[in-house]
DNA sequence: CCAGACACGTA
DNA sequence: CGTACGTGTCTGGG
């Protein structure tokens, strides 16, 4: 233990001690999902929460190398010139390493032209003169050099750095006979052959010592090395420069100039935010408590400080007259919480930007204030959707909808959108949204109160819009927010599902997956649970010992794709059996789950998550209806359980055609595929015309089928080995198709590299309305992690200006109905379909809504075609 | 009880 | 070695 009474300095060699890192842990066990390598960085990290834990010291840096050139190269162009390239998956991991370290308030150092032990040795001898116990972690040797009293080294003694070996005088003489101001001189004998320094031939540590003793110093070796004799005599005469310049080299600088004196290096509060997020971007798990134990911080409680209490408005409890006179009163945008329970409203708080007031739920009040929250006076709320759903229960239809936070959130970072406004106040306003703590029966905290909560949601808003750039704030105000007044009336309006249809197919599907699941046990002489790959894995490689398939992460694969190869290959009964059992039981799951999720209504409601994904789109939960199964005819029996409900006529669905490549050829402004658009012909065939050098009339199955796959595989970045996969042709045919249809279409491919090219530039990308999506890895040294951001950036405008199209068309058709007066609704979104139900008599007026809502939703240099069907049911709709 | 891996449904 | 999602099951860890 370090003497208590004195303040304590840890300095570490950031680049040496991520390497050993590097190298002795596993980099497959240390790899976020989308593919940047973390393992110097965890291993790192844990060493340092170790080393925090155990010596607490008050100030702190980790200095890091900034390239393999230095003073010493310059002065000696082989310094560490042996040493191989250092690998691109390590590079990749310093600047988050150097993240983590700023985010956990620990100072980050490195110098132009200096190494990182440079500083080390100045940080470390200005400490201990100004009366720091010092303590010096590094993996390099020559930092023994600096042991003293009040300078200790922390060593990794084996490999790995989980073991640090503590070096003072003693234990420096103990090891090498010699005090540590000697051991450079040692070192200058023997050479050192990592940094590409040789020594005298010959002569190790046990003769550089024994001279060292005999001659007192280096310089008196040197002078008198006439008197040794022998064949290692001899060498050291031969190489007396070597030596000298070996120990001109070792010697570590030790008065750096440095932009921080010792005394800023005091351990600063870690960033509790920054470190979650930077811990969740690397997949830290388990190190994120640690890190905040080793801090001395409560995670929960993490060190941002509490809103002001003096600023923090108290809230007043008026009447309904009062409230009503408190928002009525208020010059600029109202900040407005609906708490609910049960779906309903239950309180409500409001503020401006230095009152807040609150209210009980009830009719009166909300006779009182309903007319103002459906007014045009702007407000402001945050996750707004359920509470204007409950409003809507309570007969108020709010509008006026300036700003929510938590999509402009989303907006801003969607790769890490924040999911409660205690987030956002942490991450914006560096403030904590006072919380009761959940696991108390009675909080000893307050948590903030409805009108409080208001007032947060307002500052929030205000510290969003200076971070939003006005493309960004359009897409809030003219796409989001009133796609948000859309969704809620869909979500509450729900669709009507038949419970009779649904069980009927399910016991008929369950009676199947029974049948199929004897006979497959028969093939194979036992009973296996066909839904656990790891015990099909038993049967399928090693009792039928059939090909072992694509590798996964726990064994070999058992999909889908992988079982018909297999069958092709090696026929076995059991592959096809297994097929038909995944089928008839994932039917069944998907029934079951569905008939689970019908409400007291006979109707079921979505959720639609508007934050949900990182291009724009909706997600769909509980249940997800974005993936009803429409593929098979069997599965579409699902899909006629979607009926129309009772009062209602018809459903109608309405779907863009291929709206992808018509933004495309929007955006790529190819005359070829413009012209495929505008024709009229068949999209497919056409292109297969221009690609094969038929007439349209002659482009047969297969080739359509080709230049199909090749089409919608140019949105998502597809590879020649993909595409060749996908139609299980040869790679190089696949080349040559590809070739052909740039050939062709020469400015998609400009567009598409351009447009990449573009993002690495901008850090982002822009769909036509201005949505953003960052792409910060589109310059990372880890090739997988470069080329997947590349193929998802190349996707994201094209996705995402689909999506802001629809959400347009929708919130318009919406809004139309309304204005109508027309009882039909939208139900559904499906990415590229609306399914509508339509009130009688009113299918010519919903019908041409729909058509012309969705067709003028943006204008393109090709036509939005629309296909609309009409049926009972959502099958039959669909034609 | 939770998280990860796998498999699979949609656009 | 094709983008974007959500859900169910199994499994191993706590």
């Amino acid at each position: 233990m370090t003497d208590s009474a004195k303040p304590t300095l840890l300095v570490v060699d950031g680049h040496s001690l991520a390497y050993r890192a590097f190298y002795a842990l596993p980099i497959d066990n240390f790899s976020t999902k989308d593919g940047q390598h973390t393992n110097g960085i965890y291993g790192f990290l844990a060493m340092l929460v170790n080393l925090i834990k155990a010596e607490r010291p008050t100030h702190m840096a980790v200095a890091f190398d900034t390239s393999r050139q230095s003073f010493r190269t310059r002065e000696y162009a082989e310094y560490k010139a042996n040493r191989s390239e250092t690998p691109a998956e390590f590079k990749g991991q310093i600047p988050l390493l150097q993240d983590c370290l700023d985010a956990m308030g620990i100072t980050v150092l490195q110098k132009e032209d200096i190494e990182a032990d440079d500083i080390l040795a100045t940080l470390a001898t200005q400490g201990a003169e100004r009366g720091y116990e010092v303590l010096v972690c590094s993996g390099d040797r020559d930092t023994i050099q600096l042991v003293n009293d009040d300078i200790t080294l922390l060593y990794p003694n084996v490999q790995g750095v989980s073991q640090l070996k503590r070096y003072d005088p003693a234990a420096v003489v103990e090891k090498y006979g010699l005090p540590p101001a000697q051991y450079p001189d040692i070192a200058a004998l023997v050479g050192e052959t990592s940094d590409n320094l040789p020594g005298v031939p010959k002569v190790g540590e046990k003769t550089a010592v024994k001279w060292l003793t005999q001659f007192g110093t280096l310089d008196e070796l040197l002078e008198r090395s006439g008197e040794i004799k022998g064949v290692v005599g001899g060498n050291l005469r031969e190489h007396l420069d070597d030596v000298r310049r070996n120990r001109a080299l070792n010697s570590l600088l030790r008065d750096v100039e440095l932009p921080v004196t010792v005394d800023e290096l005091a351990v600063r509060p870690l960033d509790a935010q920054a470190v979650r997020d930077i811990f969740a971007r690397l997949e830290f798990r388990t190190l994120l408590p640690r890190v905040f134990e080793a801090a001395g911080v409560d995670e929960a409680m993490a060190p941002v400080q509490q809103a002001p209490a003096a600023s923090m408005p108290a809230p007043a409890e008026p009447d309904a007259a009062g409230l009503l006179a408190f928002v009525e009163g208020a010059t600029g945008e109202v900040g407005v919480t609906v708490v609910t329970e049960g779906g309903l409203p239950v309180r409500i708080g409001v503020a401006t930007a230095d009152a807040a007031a609150e209210a009980t739920w009830s009719d009166e009040l909300a006779a009182a204030i309903g007319p103002w929250l459906a007014s045009a006076a702007a407000k402001v709320m945050s996750d707004a959707k359920p509470q204007v759903k409950a409003l809507r229960r309570a007969g108020i239809r709010f509008d006026a909808l300036a700003f929510d936070p938590i999509i402009a959130g989303w907006l801003v970072r969607p790769s890490f959108p924040d999911k409660t406004l205690a987030d956002l106040v942490e991450r914006y306003l560096d403030e904590k949204l006072p919380e009761a703590d959940p696991t108390q029966l009675v909080p000893e905290t307050e948590g903030a109160t409805p009108g409080q909560l208001a007032w947060f949601a307002l500052r929030v808003a205000d510290a969003l819009r200076a971070e939003m750039p006005a493309a960004v704030a359009s897409v809030l105000t003219d796409i989001e927010l009133p796609t948000l007044q859309a969704l809620a009336d869909m979500e509450l309006a729900g669709v009507a599902v038949s419970h009779d249809k649904l069980s009927e197919f399910s016991g008929e599907l369950g009676r199947r997956a029974d049948g199929i699941a004897q006979e497959a046990f028969a093939t194979i002489g036992r009973e296996v649970n066909l839904g656990s790959p790891k015990q099909l894995q038993e049967v399928l490689f090693e009792d039928l010992g059939l090909p072992k398939t694509r590798k996964t992460k726990t064994g070999y694969s058992t999909d889908a794709a992988v079982l018909a190869d297999l069958q092709e290959k090696s026929p076995h009964p059991f592959l096809d059996l297994l097929l038909q059992h995944r089928e008839a039981t994932k039917l069944r799951q998907i029934i079951e789950s569905l008939d689970g999720s019908i409400a007291a209504d006979a109707r079921i409601h979505t959720t639609y998550v508007q934050t949900g994904s990182q291009t724009g789109r909706l997600s769909s939960t509980d249940p997800n209806l974005q993936n009803i199964p429409v593929r098979t005819v069997e599965s579409r029996r699902i899909r006629a359980a979607f009926e129309v409900g009772e009062g209602y006529e018809t459903l109608l669905t309405a779907d863009y055609s291929q709206i992808e490549m018509r933004i495309m050829a929007h955006l790529s402004e190819d005359p070829g595929l413009i012209e495929a658009f505008n024709s009229g012909e068949d999209l497919h065939r056409f292109v297969g015309a221009r690609v094969f050098g038929v007439e349209p009339e002659d482009v047969t199955p297969a080739m359509r089928t080709k230049v199909k796959a090749m089409s919608y595989g140019l949105v998502y970045g597809l590879s020649a080995f993909g595409l060749s996969k996908q139609l299980r042709i040869e790679q190089s045919e696949a080349k040559q198709l590809m070739l052909e249809y740039f050939a062709r279409f020469g400015a998609v491919r400009d567009y598409l590299r351009s447009s990449v090219e573009q993002a690495r530039i901008d850090g982002y990308t822009e769909t036509i309305f201005g949505r953003r999506r960052p792409f910060p890895d589109l310059g990372s040294p880890n090739r997988v992690l470069r080329e997947n951001a590349e193929r998802a950036a190349l996707n994201a405008p094209i996705q995402g200006s689909a999506a802001d199209i629809m959400k347009i068309a929708l919130f318009r058709i919406h809004r139309e109905f309304l204005d109508a007066d027309m009882r039909s609704r939208v139900l559904l979104q499906i990415h590229d379909e609306l399914v509508v139900e339509v009130a009688p008599g009113e299918w010519d007026a919903a019908e041409r809504i729909v058509r012309d809502r969705m067709g003028d939703a943006a204008e393109l240099t090709v036509p939005l075609d629309v296909q609309i069907g009409r049926g009972e049911d959502w099958d039959e709709a669909a034609h």
